[in-house]
DNA sequence: AAGGCCATGTAAGTAGTTACATGATTGA
DNA sequence: TCAATCATGTAACTACTTACATGGCCTT
C-alpha cells in the first residue's frame, strides 16, 4: 500500500499536476516505487475522494491541466503510516528464476543475457551517481537532517546496483562458454 | 509472468504435489520469487488446462494429495522463457519511500524500524549462509555446471542481504537521535 | 483550421493478496 | 470417534499493466 503515500510524499514536497507527478515518478521516486501515468491519476481520484488532496478543479477536466495538493487529513495520513511497522517485501527477481531454471534444464545459454543486465544495471548505477554528483555535492557530512535522509535513500539505490553489479562480475566468469563468434 | 515458469522449474528438477511445491517455494525458489498457496494451485490449473503439466487425478480431487508432473511441452516452452530477453522490474522498497516522507514531515522517528528492519535482514542473511554451508560445502570451486548456477542464485541473495545491512548500518549513524531510554 | 503534442482519463486483462471453505488423514 | 492437521480449493478484492480514447493547446 505505498502508492498513495509516494503520492502524498511527491504532493507534500511540492504541489503539482497528475502529469508533473509522473516525471517526478519517472525520475526520482519511482527508483523506488515505479508507477505509471494510469495509476497516478487513478490513485489521485481515490486520494480526492477520501479528502486526503484537493485540487483546482473539482470535476473530471480532460484535456486541462488540473493541480493538487496536500490537505492536513493528508498529512496527518501519512504521519502515522511512516511511523507504522512493515516487514519488508521478498525480493522478485526474474532473471534469477531464468537462471534457475537453466540449471535445471542444463543446456541453456544464460551468458548473453546476464552482460545484457550487466549493461542495463551499470546504466542505472551512473544515473544515480549523476544524480548523487549533482545534488548532493559535498559528500554528505554538512548536510542537514532532511537533506541526509534524501542522500541515504539515494545511496541505497547505489547500493543495491553495486552490488548486483558485483555478483553479476564474479558469477559471468563461472558459467559455460557461449559458442565464439567469429570477427 | 515468472510464477508459471518457476512452477515449471521446480517441477522440472522433481515432481510434486501443490503443497509440496508451496513448501518448496517457502524454503528455496521463494527467496527470489515468493508465492502464496492460493496462487500455485490456481497456476497449476492452468498450467495443466494448457498442456505444458499433468497430474495422476483429472478430476477436482479436493482433500486428496494430486502429483503434477512436466510433460515435454512444459520443458519446452521453458527453455524457451529461459532463452528470452527480459528487462529487471525496478526495485520496490517501501521502506525507502517512508524515509522519504520522514525527510519530507522533517519530525518522524525512523531509526527504530530500521533497526528493526535490519534484525529482519541479518535473520534473512543467516538463512541463506546456513543453506550455502549446507549445500555447497566446497567453496564453489569443483562444482558442476549446474551446482555453480545454484550456487550463483543463491549468492545473489547473500549479496542482496549483505548490501542492505552495510547501508543501514552506514545509514543508521546519519539519523537524528531517537528519545533516549531509561534503564 | 489542421496536425501534433500534451494532459487527463477509460477499459480490459493479469497478477498478487487475504479470508475463508471443504474433504481426507492421522492419532489420541 | 472426534479433534487436529493437512491438502486442495473458492471468492473477493487490490494492485499493476497494456492498450486505447478524448479534449485542450500551440504552431503553422
Amino acid at each position: 500500500m505505498s502508492l498513495p503515500h509516494a503520492i502524498l510524499t511527491s504532493l507534500l514536497e511540492k504541489p503539482a499536476s497528475g502529469a508533473e507527478l509522473a516525471r517526478r515518478f519517472e525520475k526520482s521516486l519511482g527508483y523506488f516505487w515505479s508507477a505509471t501515468h494510469q495509476q497516478i491519476y487513478r490513485e489521485l481520484a481515490r486520494l480526492e475522494e477520501a479528502g486526503l488532496i484537493e485540487s483546482s478543479d473539482r470535476e473530471s477536466t480532460r484535456g486541462r491541466q488540473r493541480h493538487y495538493s496536500i490537505r492536513g487529513s493528508g498529512r496527518a495520513e501519512l504521519e502515522q503510516w511512516s511511523r507504522a511497522q512493515e516487514d519488508p517485501r521478498p525480493v522478485r527477481d526474474a532473471l534469477l528464476v531464468r537462471l534457475r531454471a537453466a540449471a535445471a534444464l542444463g543446456t541453456v545459454e544464460v551468458a548473453e543475457e546476464l552482460r545484457r543486465h550487466i549493461g542495463l544495471h551499470q546504466g542505472q548505477l551512473d544515473t544515480y551517481l549523476a544524480i548523487e554528483h549533482s545534488d548532493f555535492p559535498d559528500g554528505g557530512s554538512a548536510e542537514h537532517p532532511s537533506a541526509r535522509l534524501q542522500h541515504a535513500v539515494l545511496a541505497a539505490g547505489i547500493g543495491y546496483e553495486r552490488a548486483w553489479l558485483a555478483w553479476a562480475r564474479d558469477t559471468l566468469p563461472t558459467l559455460p562458454r557461449d559458442p565464439v563468434r567469429t570477427g
